[in-house]
DNA sequence: GGTCGGTACTTTGTATTGCGAGGTAGTGAG
DNA sequence: CTCACTACCTCGCAATACAAAGTACCGACC
């Protein structure tokens, strides 16, 4: 991954693991497959559970442990009512970055 | 400025810049001005004059200086052939990730 | 002459963050 | 008992956004 394309999804991993839980719990693991889908989401796990953590520590997160069919116990995170506000401003901040952005590029030939 | 809104727009200076000059040359305090008026782009000269420098000092972008009718001297920039491809290039990088965070919050309820 | 606001660029230091590399451990198949 | 997959965690480096602070040029106004 080339520094530059890092450099743009910085900031993006917290609120695309916001995302994966807004609809129900979800463990480590299972969101860094999940994102491994998206393009330009291929994150690692050493970017994820460090993201977790904060979150968790952040009051943003509650925690579950569960015991996986296969492997080592499961970590279930959700969102706190706080979770959920961290969630919409986010999403709201991103819409308006990204419009803007987008009005930019739009002007310029690109 | 929030921390995270910070974070959530790491990066995205760099685009922001290269775009500013793609219909032509421009100069730092001229882009800072000009940005400041996209929501969620404002950033201040402490940002954008370190990453004028460093685009200049990796071949992306060449300096002509000229007196302003105003102040001190400008330092107009302007994209080499590897600037307009590297504009190119994150602006495709761009679009993508941001597509497929699009279609997970889109996912969500969000 | 002096001050002030606006223009224009630069540098230093701090706080965050993404992620490669490396590590630990549970599970079932062969 | 080894291998592959699942599942989690940590250290250390590189990169960056930005506040703060500083320098300097200019015209206007008193």
């Amino acid at each position: 991954m080339s520094p530059w394309e890092t450099q743009l999804r910085k900031g993006l991993v917290e609120l695309a693991v916001l995302a994966t839980m807004v609809d129900g719990e979800a463990y480590g693991y299972g969101i860094v497959e999940r994102l491994r889908e998206l393009e330009g989401l291929e994150f690692t796990e050493s970017t994820v559970y460090p993201v977790l953590a904060r979150l968790a520590r952040d009051g943003f997160l509650a925690i579950r442990a569960e015991r996986s069919p296969s492997g080592p116990m499961r970590r279930y995170y959700r969102l706190t009512p706080e979770g959920e506000k961290r969630f919409r401003e986010m999403t709201k901040s991103w819409r308006t970055v990204s419009a803007s952005l987008a009005d930019l590029l739009e002007g310029a030939r690109g």
